[in-house]
DNA sequence: CTTGTCGAATTGTTCAACGATTCATATGTT
DNA sequence: AACATATGAATCGTTGAACAATTCGACAAG
């Protein structure tokens, strides 16, 4: 008996998990997400409103939400628009990241994480030799979201989920994202190995260019856009 | 004339930073933040949309923001109550500090944020002998904000604040938060010495062990109260 | 070319209403 | 007495309409 409730705990963020609101913002993150929605662009209250079929009021409610997690950007007066991260919030990002990756080498891996850990680094492998980017892609952020969770807490992995997304909008103003994701894939496996072999400070310096080189990249590719 | 609106940039910030819900939503927040609104409390919309004198939409505006903050909790269908962190809440926050105070430390200091942080220790030290608990909490704080300011980070410095909010929760339910600052005057003033002598691996370990203890301490006196 | 003015469009905020849900109480059954 | 069910008040969730405030482009005047 005690189990089957232990079991049940876990769908129990599900039962809560309905509001309009919430249910709008679900669909709205989606839509930004995977690029229907581009940065930069104005979301009018009055033709979402109406094409959701919610009133106004909610869809304010999920506006909220949204920009809180810095998807979205509220003008006064204005509106909401995609949010447009500009090169400081690509520096900030990567900053952010190199702490939050960072002390997740330095730690002990759990044999849970470093499961899925491995899992991301293979799929992206299988997926780049059938030329499927899309995948490559979101095995990547698979792969870095896994490292992050060494971290053994539930707020960083937040704040990395909430990151990645941020990042996403990054990647929709690039004219190709593929030819980004490309050259790190032999430098996941290559950092997989160095968190395996238990060489903490390797892994956090092999990281720490890994980061570097990324967002001089990111940023070289973006700039010229803006 | 360039200079001109370069400085005019920096003052845009406060002319978007104005709507009902965001100023409801701050006011909140200093009560929250206060103790006027205790953790379990629950806020009733029309009571309160009432006496600051907007309309109920609005006041769920600001709900939803300070929700995202974690210092409200929604319940479907039950209201907004001021968020009661779990001992494994509390955990998580020092594990987050861990990380990024960890990182903090062993970076080059600024002399800007080495400022702050000498600051803040004096100020701390100051009001003890003065007997005023309420001011080296608040120095206390600074001094934590402080030390994470060294990530360069806006974004890792706003979570610190919410973190730091979320904090003053469980300090709300303590029984006398005095006795628990106390012992870290000490250990503060140690950890800056550490970081001045530009010694970032021991102040690594020393800060390692600050926090384990402040946790401990702090969920011991916690525990009971739930 | 700059500066003022007007008006349409959109957002900000309020209000009233009604269905849905929760919780406490009362009622009834075994 | 213990448990199940029904009842009802209180509150939340959501809607739709309304009006004030603000933005922004167009156009006129200097």
């Amino acid at each position: 008996m005690d189990n089957v409730v232990a079991d049940l705990s876990q769908d129990r963020s599900r039962l809560g998990r309905s509001s309009t609101a919430e249910r709008v913002a679900d669909i709205l993150r989606d839509r930004i997400s995977e690029g229907f929605f581009r940065p930069g662009q104005r979301l009018s209250e009055e033709s979402i409103s109406e094409g959701l079929g919610v009133s106004r009021n909610t869809l304010r409610e999920a506006f909220r939400l949204l920009g809180h997690e810095r998807l979205l950007e509220h003008r006064l007066n204005r509106g909401v628009f995609v949010r447009l991260p500009s090169v400081a919030d690509v520096s900030d990002l990567y900053q952010v990241r190199r702490v939050l990756e960072g002390a997740a080498v330095r730690r002990e891996p759990t044999e849970r994480a470093l499961t899925l850990i491995k899992e991301a680094v293979s799929d992206a492998e299988r997926a780049a030799a059938q030329d499927d980017w899309q995948a490559v892609g979101t095995a990547n952020i698979r792969f870095h979201q896994a490292l992050v969770s060494l971290n053994a807490s539930p707020r960083i992995d937040e704040a990395m989920r909430q990151l990645l997304a941020e990042l996403r909008l990054v990647f929709h103003v690039m004219e190709n994202p593929r030819a980004f994701h490309e050259p790190f894939l032999d430098r996941n496996r290559a950092l997989l190995g160095l968190i395996e072999s238990g060489r903490p400070g390797e892994a956090a310096a092999y990281l720490d260019d890994y980061l570097d080189h990324a967002e001089r990249l990111l940023i070289q590719a973006y700039e010229p856009s803006r």
